[in-house]
RNA sequence: GGCCCCAUCGUCUAGUCGGUCUAGGACGUAGCCCUCUCAAGGCUAAAACACGGGUUCGAGUCCCGUUGGGGCUACCA
């Protein structure tokens, strides 16, 4: 049998790192299996469905390097099919019709006894008479297709739960087909899945309990289910369900935060499955070949975002800079600090800094941000980098001193700036430290930095001479 | 409330058919090393089997209960 999976995300909000789990588990079922991967977009309600989303949703599992195969499939384009599964449920006498508005059944509901929530539909349009129903369609009254829930238990064997057993007792007729002709969830669902031959079903853990109804509707259709592997739930760190109000918890807020996808893909996969041993580190070939369903856990997971930025720091640290140039890129556009010339002669020399500085960096935003500190004309210092390291006066000529020996240098490289430093310092009779921390504040305005011989080198001789020449005044001044 | 599911360090997890598990790894935290700063890197440390009963020669591993957490309970998906 081979192996057909669906990503299947509800266009009602952007993805979140949950779907995008779910999204990824199922590329990885496929991809391992040289199986399908289908995209559909579940948007059967209307009313909660925005286009904006969809395309959302579809920038952000494409960000994350998720190929589909068929698809994006649209349930709404469907609903002719799914209604005619519907006539044949109740043709067979597996559905009703109910003519039950929902404003009667909120009623009935709330005067019920117990909780309103206790409610079970009371099944009050199911013994209607062939008269009745004919009389009421004629009378124009509308219609819900209700699925009439038979005795028994339902049970199925879940790919990571295990067995999962359930009395039709709890279950009420469940609405097939809105009055309104809209096929809800459950019809469109199996309906889809059905149809594109769907071999195993991987979604969220908050899916379980409605599997048994589902399987009822497969069971009256005389078609065999899937193979269900549901995949527990991300929570915050409050121990809820993830949502909005735990800050970012869509997609592409991520990225837009400048985590590379691989890293969210390599963070993701390690969150609910492991493959037992201690490997932390996965690239999406060895993910393909390492995953497997029994490898997910059945316990729900809290989103660790410090764990996410050391994976990305990971990437960005072990990137190729030629290779990390090109991702930081975007970064270096919204932060104003492109310029073309790193697209041409300059190429080099920024991937040459990238490397220098990346080590500082878990974030793309925060590596292109600093680049200005290199490529830029002016030197921005912090007061905290002023005070720590400019505390001496002596500074004042030490450093113009500093800047006509590296000025004087035959050659400019790490071992003739360092040596003219060191000697400098010995004939001061200062340490080095002192002419070194100093020389940081002065090249970059900060208290950190890589080391001071790479910054002059990867500045230049101008830019070195020149940003120790004008610290003076800074000192003099302060 | 009812039903379903889950339960190892703060977090993510490993834990072969129950037998050196004095419970392993990673993130985070602390310390040390490196060192011109801060990182990165290396080393070390603190840190968990929710609780109570069973079963067994022996339980983190099996069973039951309690507690805690999550999900579902819509003409949402």
């Amino acid at each position: 049998m081979s192996v057909r999976v669906r990503f299947a995300p509800s266009p009602t909000g952007h993805l979140h790192v949950g779907g995008a789990r779910t999204a990824l588990f199922n590329w990885l079922l496929a991809r391992k299996a040289g199986g399908t991967l289908i995209l559909r977009i579940e948007d059967t309600d209307r009313e909660r469905s925005a286009d904006a989303m969809t395309r959302d949703i579809i920038e952000a599992v494409e960000w994350m390097g998720l190929d589909w195969n068929e698809g994006p499939i649209r349930q709404s384009e469907r609903l002719d099919r799914h209604r005619a599964v519907a006539d044949a449920l109740l043709e067979s006498r597996h559905a009703y019709r109910c003519f039950c508005s929902p404003e009667e059944l909120a009623q009935r509901r709330r005067a019920g006894s117990g909780t309103p929530d206790e409610w079970k539909y009371d099944r009050r349009c199911l013994s209607l008479s062939e008269d009745a129903i004919a009389a009421r369609t004629a009378a124009g009254r509308p219609a819900a297709v209700r699925f009439h829930v038979p005795e028994g238990s339902v049970g199925f064997t879940d790919a990571v739960f295990g067995p999962i057993r359930k009395s039709g007792e709890e279950l009420e007729d469940f609405v097939l087909v809105r009055s309104t002709g809209q096929p809800t969830y459950l019809l469109s669902v199996v309906a889809d899945d059905l149809d594109m031959a769907v071999s195993h079903v991987v979604r969220g853990a908050d899916h379980i309990a409605n599997t048994p109804k589902q399987l009822l509707l497969y069971r009256a259709l005389g078609r065999t289910p899937p193979v269900f592997a549901h995949v527990p739930l991300i929570l915050g760190s409050d121990r809820t369900r993830l949502s909005k109000r735990h800050g970012a918890a869509a997609v592409l807020a991520y990225r837009d935060a400048g985590i590379l996808p691989e890293a969210l893909v390599n963070f993701l996969a390690l969150l609910g499955w492991s493959d037992g041993t201690d490997r932390e580190i996965f690239d999406r070939a060895s993910l393909v070949d390492a995953f497997s369903l029994d490898g997910i856990s059945r316990s729900n997971a809290v989103f660790d975002a410090d764990k996410l930025s050391w994976f990305n720091g990971r990437y960005i640290h072990s990137l190729p800079p030629a290779d990390l140039a090109v991702r930081v890129a975007p970064a270096m556009k919204s932060a104003g600090v492109w310029e073309d010339r790193f697209e041409g002669p300059d190429r080099d020399w920024l991937e040459q800094v990238l490397a220098l500085i990346r080590p500082r960096f878990r974030s793309l935003d925060a590596l292109a941000a600093e680049v200005e500190t290199y490529a830029g004309e002016r030197v921005e210092y912090e007061p905290a980098a002023i005070e720590k390291f400019f505390n001496d006066p002596r500074l004042a000529d030490y450093l113009p001193a500093l800047a006509e020996r590296l000025n004087d240098l035959e050659r400019f490289d790490l071992e003739s700036t360092e040596s003219a430093l060191r000697t400098l310092a010995g004939e001061l009779g200062v340490r080095a430290g002192l002419l070194i921390n100093a020389s940081r504040v002065a090249l970059t305005g900060q208290s950190v930095a890589p080391g001071i011989f790479d910054v002059m080198v990867m500045l230049g001789r101008a830019k070195t001479v020149g940003r120790l020449r004008v610290s003076k005044v800074l000192l003099s001044s302060s």
